[in-house]
DNA sequence: TTCCGATTTGCCCCAAAGGACAATATCGCT
DNA sequence: AGCGATATTGTCCTTTGGGGCAAATCGGAA
């Protein structure tokens, strides 16, 4: 099937690889393995997504370099790092940068794969949230430029004389252009509509930190 | 001032609760010390928050199921680890948990500076949208119950018919609930009301995390 | 028993939103 | 020139939301 989330191997260390994955494979995951974090890099764009078991250390790019670019290009699948090495201070820094583990080598099986069901499991809900997002948010893409700027406008409860005033024109257009908006955004009521810019950020006083769209 | 963060340390060793006291008040900052989790905990009812700088391995309750507590109070105070002999799973777990940091000790002085910084910036706008958030969630426990079910119906999209039907009384009754709402909520339009619902989370299609009140 | 808050409701009126039907005006692209 | 998307506007009518004014009911607290 395609629908199953694939297990993915960053390692230099060959023999690791291949016993993980055998291991993996066994347990009934779909496993593709890559011998270092630039070549994961390029396979990426087309790769299924799932979970990421990153070594630390590796030349070139190492593991928590790898885990910013992910951050940069916005794919925030779950990463479980293992290491030979590690110290607590990467561990606390890979942790905090939104690593699902940091576990040092060798690891136990159950340990491993015990570590891969949260992380999936958590990667499901986060994908969730964000496949509902992506959603609302390509819904507003269809509106046009004047329709953004009503929308944005009715959402924080101007009146259609108000607005009109502001953007210049009668009331009678903005009631055309308010009917579009909601037709686009496929709601029945006003208060969908509030939700959805409440949702997607339109709204909120001040600060939002990251959140962009995701695959 | 009665507005300034204390940093609260809880750490058995005296000598090193005394020094690190000794280097913040130096640095500028109001402490409080504990010589151990108990007597913090038993001291936090009035204890003016900020961070906490906490010892893991301590006698009877340890730094972590202090941790444990704390969250489980809704007392989200940023902590910051510092222990002598910790391991790699105990800083993950910590950090996993929500701690702010996890350093070995000896720490330097810088180093711990640093940290508490970072974790009083993150503090304070933790603190500031949970502020946000309780004095909306304030408004909405200033409603009656019955003021409670017209507004989850009317930010649902409702139109007061349907609510009137569905609640077994009058348009009329509907309208009078609905305009105490607005006025208890201090919102001048109806837009207003459905953001305040979305952020509180009386909307949502489903799973709401945690997020309790928090002081 | 009396007072208060919560709940209910009627009548009447105004403002705002929404929709039907129709038409004009731009602008870019074929 | 012609087409399609976008923006604009008008008139008319209906449905909703919002309030003013007044009043009745009910249950618990003083």
């Amino acid at each position: 099937m395609n629908g199953a989330p694939v297990i993915h191997i960053v390692d230099d260390d060959t023999s690791f690889r291949t016993a993980i994955s055998r291991v993996l494979k066994v347990s009934g995951y779909e496993v593709a393995d890559y011998d270092s974090a630039t070549r994961f890099l390029r396979a990426i764009e087309d790769a299924r997504p799932g979970c990421i078991l990153l070594d630390v250390k590796m030349p070139a790019l190492g593991g928590l370099q790898l885990q910013e670019e992910l951050v940069k290009l916005s794919l925030r699948w779950p990463i479980i790092f293992m290491t030979g090495h590690g110290d607590i201070p990467t561990s606390v820094r890979a942790i905090k940068a939104g690593a699902e583990d940091f576990l040092s080598k060798p690891v136990s099986k159950q340990t491993l794969l015990e570590a891969i069901e949260r992380a999936l499991l958590r990667h499901a809900s986060i994908q969730q949230h964000q496949d509902r997002l992506n959603s609302l948010k390509s819904l507003i893409s269809a509106l046009t430029a004047r329709e953004n700027e009503v929308f944005a406008l009715m959402v924080r409860g101007k009146l259609n004389k108000q607005i009109a005033h502001q953007l210049g024109t009668s009331e009678r257009t903005i009631k055309a252009h308010r009917h579009v908006v909601m037709h686009k955004l496929r709601v029945q009521s006003f208060a969908e509509a509030v939700s959805i810019a409440e949702r997607v950020g339109l709204l909120a006083p001040s600060a939002s930190p990251d959140a962009k769209d995701v695959s």
